[in-house]
DNA sequence: GAGAACTATATTCCTCGGAATCTATCACCA
DNA sequence: TGGTGATAGATTCCGAGGAATATAGTTCTC
């Protein structure tokens, strides 16, 4: 049997380290830190966003969300505009700074990922390891425990 | 070619999903966080560790390490005694409570990763997966770049 | 269509980690 | 042995996220 105990801790450890290598790349060579990033690419992604979707899937309130999409908007990497459909939210888009940056950042993330990933694994298992992640992942975003977006009733 | 960045992405939502509900879970029945849980296995592990040990282990700086072990000595878990073999630092230990609430924990960890992990994916995938996140994790700790333990010499 | 319940976001307070700094101690070497 | 640089860790200040709360605005119900 596989244990799982120390397969979450490589998981952790392995997710911290690549965090940090990234995060200190993209602050370095784009002045935009990896949290940022991932908040601009879902964006572009969706070619607009609400606080509450970006909250959802980066798995962390919305408080921290608003106050993140603060942080973008006063960079001039975002901008908040009126959502027609519904007053209580804005819509966030990306401003061509937001889109110049982050079309110069995502070659860098490739290209750092591929030093610590890419060119470690056999194509095969690299592709299994893609295929499990992703079934994990959706796994856990079937269940609202795993989610901060909002207060558990569950939880303490 | 496997999606590197996507394949990251995924890497880092299930960390965060997976932290939230271990974390939330330890809180309710353990009164423990999960990063003190893994202080404690650690200690456990070693009999008696550093500072420095666990700073590294876990790819935080010293500064904050030295914060949670304030943290789980105040809440009588460890205990630091002095190191005969160098008065800078001090060696962790676990105090019997330590012992008590990490042997109180580990199988509650145990189940929930197997909610979440061991009962999504058959047993040759979960063991393939185990491996290819141990490998990543040790070629990533080759590296001084993804440590933060200590300040970087090239970081900015 | 008025009130209740719910939703989206913003804001406040608190905790935790990072960066920088400070102190004590150690290792090395002239 | 005394001095210089390195190391362990503690401390201070700051930024980011969580929990709780406040505030609009929306939907549902009758």
């Amino acid at each position: 049997m596989t244990d799982l105990t120390a397969l979450f801790t490589d998981l952790v450890r392995l997710e911290t380290r690549l965090y940090n290598v990234l995060d200190t790349r993209l602050k370095a060579e784009h002045d935009l830190p990896l949290g940022q990033f991932e908040f601009l690419r879902f964006t572009a992604a969706h070619g607009t966003t609400r606080v509450f979707d970006l909250a959802r899937e980066m798995a962390i309130t919305v408080g921290a969300t608003s106050k993140a999409v603060d942080r973008l908007e006063s960079a001039g990497r975002v901008r908040r505009t009126a959502n027609p459909d519904d007053r209580r939210s804005s819509l966030v888009e990306l401003t061509s700074e937001g889109e110049r940056v982050l079309t110069a950042a995502a070659p860098t993330v490739e290209a750092e990922l591929n030093i610590w990933v890419g060119s470690v694994l056999p194509a095969s298992v690299l592709d299994q390891l893609a295929t499990s992640l992703s079934m994990l992942r959706q796994r856990a975003e079937l269940d609202p425990r795993t989610d901060r977006h909002h207060s558990s009733t569950s939880g303490g």
